[in-house]
RNA sequence: UGGGCUAUGGCCAAGUGGUUAAGGCAUCGGACUUUGACUCCGAGAUCGGUAGUUCAAAUCUACCUAGCCCAGCCA
């Protein structure tokens, strides 16, 4: 799928044409402090897919400003991540790469007389800030000389002050509406060790300082982000100016992308897992990229959910639906569709031989012949599904097995349900039928129609399995709630079920449609003597 | 009268003065069907509101309304 029409393709198609930059240069910014969801998946694949459109290039550049935040396994998982996307990125690198250099132009600044060294505390400083009605005033340490805030700046830097005790502020306008321009913090004490830089460093840029001198340093062209940054623009261009940065990058703003019935929270994720509420970031029922890959989503439906929606300036929630159907679109045509029954209900067909299992050869996807052949087996003793028999047939449109009424075995033969034997709880303990000898698949039989086609396998050679059929974790969307009273008890559900033999040597990853019952994959830890299968999404349906 | 942003069918989203206002998801009809799947037909908006400019406006102007973001030494 090609990147839609979208106000960011636009403005790089003119900025090529007027010849203001030569060569689209984009970059993801990840924080290595998470896991990344479907949520970043907006920003990674827009990055990537505009650049390729336009043949330039990204790079990956992890935002590991703050320490006390950020964490080095966290960089490998989002490495993977993208690496499973499909992107390659021109670069991977650090924000932490430039922290040299980013500290030689906060020097700049003070020497233009732009920064200096304020002594306030947290909450001297936000008194003095103001509020959004009323101006901020100035620092009384705003006016220090350029001396004194070059050694004061220094002896920051060489760990004579603790954390808190000074920071370094540009000096723009206390007054301003925008309370970003109010003399923000660019520096600030934090004496931990560094992923990446160990503890060479005990001051640390703030974002708004850092970031657009890492996107001017690598000749960025296009910075992209988020709605939230729209106020922060003008700061990214105050110091990328004040700077005297060779390369002008610009910020241009997107709107984040959310999905129904979906957190799209890092801090709900993460107390997802550390409360062991799900087992882990990568739990299939977890938006996380690594739980959709569990799940067994493609990267292709991702990619291409993610250019259906479009982009623009609103922050939208789309349907998950969308997300589904761009699965089942990806798999319809590309994988096995094979017969499983997840929820078992035996079935005797009381006139059919003894001790005899016939082999019937199927295709296993009609719509891609080039997937070929298997054999299915039938015989005296049949598995099918619980919920495709009801004693009494409800109305005309029930097109499944009830007490005397005929369906077709898809592949096999016509069965008709004679007798109905319960357990003593009353309970349906197995159905009695009979087969039409005459009505085998393949014979051109057309004497009468069937109630409808149904699935199933033979008891004797069905692999058991583990089945597990996923909701959503939570019940409701309604964030004030406590994330406990929100938790859907039925989010994971594991079915004692069989599967046709042909599965038997399938390996984790490996895309199957369970026919009528959705899409499905071999679970990470599924063995050959123990299958484990994860529904993916359910097959689409009309009925209900 | 703090600043900024946004407003096209149920949900996304093209459209940048002249088109019967793309497309996707969802929905509702119908055809087909050995998956109630797939596929195929068909159905739906006058563009937040009001007033203007113009021969002509979703597209320009003004005002209004609604929603979102901003007062971390987070990103």
């Amino acid at each position: 799928m090609e990147i839609t029409s979208n106000f960011i393709k636009s403005i790089m198609e003119e900025d090529l044409n007027s010849g203001k930059v030569n060569e689209i240069v984009t970059r993801f910014p990840p924080e290595p402090n998470a896991y990344l969801h479907i949520g970043h998946a907006r920003a990674i694949i827009t990055n990537f897919e505009l650049a390729r459109h336009f043949g330039g290039k990204t790079n990956l550049r992890f935002d590991d400003t703050n320490p006390v935040k950020e964490d080095s396994s966290f960089v490998e998982a989002i490495k993977k991540d993208i690496e499973w996307l499909g992107y390659k990125p021109a670069n991977i690198l650090f924000g932490s790469d430039y922290f040299d250099a980013t500290y030689e132009l906060a020097i700049k600044l003070i020497k233009k007389g732009l920064a200096y060294v304020c002594d306030l505390n947290p909450d001297e400083m936000r008194e003095y800030r103001g509020t959004l009605t009323t101006p901020g005033k100035d620092s009384p340490y705003r006016n220090r000389t350029v001396e004194e805030n070059l050694i004061l700046f220094e002896n920051m830097k060489n760990g004579k002050y603790q954390d808190g005790e000074k920071t370094l502020r540009a000096k723009i306008d206390m007054s301003s509406p925008n309370m970003n321009m109010r003399d923000p913090v660019i520096y600030r004490i934090i004496h931990i060790e560094h992923h990446n830089t160990g503890n060479k460093w005990c001051i640390y840029p703030m974002y708004d300082f850092a970031h657009p001198l890492q996107d001017a340093f690598e000749g960025v062209t296009h910075s992209l982000c988020s709605l939230e940054y729209d106020d922060h623009r003008v700061l990214y261009d105050w110091f990328v100016e004040k700077c005297e940065m060779e390369h002008v990058p610009h910020q241009y703003e997107f709107g984040r992308l959310n999905i129904t019935n979906t957190i799209m929270s890092k801090r709900y994720l993460k107390q997802l897992v550390d409360e062991k509420m799900v087992k882990g970031y990568d739990d299939p029922r977890m938006p996380t990229l690594a739980g959709l890959r569990r799940r067994g989503y493609t990267k292709d439906s991702i990619i291409n959910f993610i250019l259906s929606t479009g982009l623009s300036r609103i922050n939208s929630t789309v349907s998950s639906e969308m997300l589904e159907t761009s699965l089942r679109n990806d798999l319809n045509t590309k994988v096995k569709r094979v017969n499983a029954v997840i929820d078992p209900l035996k079935v005797i067909i009381i006139n059919y031989p003894d001790n005899n299992v016939e082999w019937i050869d199927v295709d296993f996807n009609n719509d891609n012949l080039d997937l070929g052949k298997r054999k299915i087996a039938f015989g005296k003793e049949i598995y099918i599904e619980r919920e495709d028999f009801i004693e009494e047939k409800p109305n005309k449109k029930w097109k499944r097995l009830s007490l005397g009424i005929e369906v077709r075995l898809m592949h096999a033969y016509f069965i008709k349900c004679n007798e109905v034997i319960y357990n003593e709880d009353g309970s349906i303990k197995e159905l009695h039928c009979t087969y039409d000898e005459l009505t085998k698949s393949g014979s051109g039989f057309d004497e009468r129609k069937p109630n409808g086609n149904i699935h199933f396998v033979e008891a004797s050679t069905a692999l058991p399995a583990d089945i597990n059929l996923f909701e959503p974790l939570l019940t409701d969307s309604d964030g004030k709630k406590d994330l406990f009273t929100r938790l859907n008890p039925n989010s994971w559900a594991t079915f004692k079920g069989f599967v046709e033999p042909s599965l038997k040597d399938t390996l984790p990853l490996e895309r199957f449609q369970f026919i009528r019952k959705g899409y499905f994959t071999t679970d990470y830890d599924s063995k050959k003597d123990r299958l484990i299968f994860n529904r993916i999404v359910e097959l689409k349906s009309s009925f209900n």
